[in-house]
DNA sequence: TGAACGAGCCC
DNA sequence: GTACGCGCTCGTTCA
């Protein structure tokens, strides 16, 4: 043990921080253009749809019994009492529990294979309610009136508030804007527009978190997946998970192989609850192959039929899935990606040696932390600093230029920009630039390609409206 | 009235 | 042996 060991902050992360708080101030400064006529609009509607489910699940049967046990405190927007119902009452299962209390939970996936139409509609109001009260009025709260007689909110950011040197944002938070959720996205995204005449540009880079793991352990067969665009690691990993040939994996059965084993197993899950929220993919959400067949069958056919325990603390029985996981997270670590395995366990030994380690961005940590934490804060931070490092040269470059487009947020691995049309190719080759060439000019410890993706929203449109961005001989076009 | 907790949205 | 990383905001519950 070397504890007395301090691992100190360069001077060029913390002047990045200063400079990147200089660059936020312009950002905050900007502010986005809101469509308050819409905001308003739309929160009458949704209050009004909710008002309608909270009706109709009144008109239930089964209403009748959640009304018996809670009397005059019932509430059908409470998730306790929901619990209380269907796993108390109704004697369902729960197959989750909370953190804290070790109760019944509520959430949306302890209910995945419920099929009770009174949940369904339970869940369809949450929705509303979580777009309603935490985006539209989260958003109506903050707005502003401009000069230009323009509503704007002007989301704050901060450097000082995340362990890993993120950023953070409130007020609102511009960093959690739906997006995955369409009816909620579109709910959401509508509120946000350029300025008049204008068009918002977005540019993310494309997975900064995998290849700033890659500057720290350096795998080669991580950097082959990396530079060759053609190949497809994730689809990959589904051919292995369920035991398919490569040309059967299909769009769903990848996304579950990535979403469900390749992130969590990078962030540290490990096999026991992979097994399970794999399993419950396939079973629940009836992932097929390319020919539609269901993969729970083509694993029976391999002779895998059950899920297993999955509980951690005993060993998986032979020739359950999650066996079967544990096999294919031993093969992950241990010969696929073995120097990104030994990186782990090599990381983990020093920091237990010496107490701390410094960021390859040159930030010192100091502190107890878990062996996840440990793993990837470094990675989380590094892979910010690039979008801070970029901000702090294009915004400068921006008024140097005498350019109108202007920085109006960032979202951890993307900024976002309000542009004039005339100056929107322009405005995409020089942050593309900044960020694929100048960032890592800057960072010579970044050792891999930095890729990036421009989506463009049309002139006038809103947020919502985004489409991925296309280099043609006429400039920067959008792919509809 | 405020804190704790659970839930749900993002990267 | 491992036990999913980092945030913000909201509504409910309860002291």
């Amino acid at each position: 043990m070397n504890l007395g060991k301090k691992y100190r902050t360069t001077p060029e992360a913390y002047m990045l921080l200063q400079n990147g708080l200089v660059a936020f101030a312009e950002i905050e400064n900007h502010g986005v253009r809101v469509d308050k006529a819409y905001l308003d609009g739309a929160i009458e509607q949704v209050t009004t749809r909710i008002g309608v489910l909270e009706e109709k699940i009144r008109s239930d049967p089964l209403y009748e019994r959640w009304r018996r046990l809670f009397g005059a405190k019932t509430n059908v927007g409470s998730p306790e009492q929901l619990s209380k119902l269907v796993f108390g009452e109704l004697g369902y299962q729960p197959k989750l529990v909370t953190a804290k209390t070790g109760r019944a939970a509520a959430t949306e996936a302890a209910f995945e294979g419920i099929d009770l139409p009174f949940v369904k509609m339970y869940f369809k109001t949450q929705k509303l309610r979580k777009g309603l009260g935490t985006y539209l009025k989260g958003v109506r709260r903050e707005l502003v009136r401009h000069a230009d007689g323009d509503w704007y909110v002007h989301p704050s950011y901060m450097l000082n508030s995340v362990t890993t040197f993120r950023s953070s944002c409130s007020n609102p938070n511009f960093t959690n804007v739906p997006t995955r959720n369409k009816m909620l996205a579109e709910m959401v995204r509508r509120c946000y527009l350029p300025r008049r005449g204008r068009q918002l540009v977005e540019i993310d880079y494309s997975q900064i978190e995998v290849r700033i793991s890659y500057c720290y352990h350096k795998d080669p067969t991580l950097g082959a997946y990396l530079r060759d665009p053609n190949s497809d690691m994730h689809a990959d990993m589904a051919a292995k998970l369920f035991m398919l040939p490569r040309s059967r994996v299909s769009k769903e059965a990848r996304h579950a192989a990535k979403n469900k084993f390749v992130f969590p197993q990078y962030y540290g899950d490990f096999y026991p609850r992979c097994a399970e929220s794999v399993w419950n993919a396939i079973e629940f959400q009836g992932i097929t192959t390319t020919d539609g067949s269901s993969i729970k069958d083509h694993l029976a056919s391999k002779g895998i039929k059950a899920k297993g325990k999955c509980d951690p603390s005993e060993r998986p029985l032979a020739g359950t899935f999650e066996q079967h996981v544990k096999d294919i997270e031993d093969w992950f670590w241990n010969e696929r990606f073995h120097v990104h395995g030994k990186w782990k366990k090599d990381w983990y030994a020093s920091y237990l040696e010496t107490g701390g380690f410094q960021t390859l961005s040159g930030f010192g940590f100091n502190l107890p932390l878990s062996r996840n934490d440990v793993i990837n804060y470094g990675i989380q931070g590094d892979s910010f600093q690039c979008l801070l490092k970029a901000l702090t040269i294009l915004i400068p470059e921006l008024r140097r230029r005498r350019m109108r487009s202007v920085v109006v947020g960032e979202i951890h691995d993307c900024v976002i920009l309000d542009c004039p049309p005339d100056e929107t190719d322009d405005v995409i080759e020089l942050a593309c630039r900044v960020m694929t060439e100048d960032v890592p000019r800057a960072f010579p410890w970044v050792v891999t390609n930095l890729e990036v993706e421009p989506e463009i929203c049309p002139v006038d449109a809103c947020w919502f409206e985004k489409y991925k961005g296309r280099r043609t001989d006429s400039g920067w076009g959008i792919v509809t």
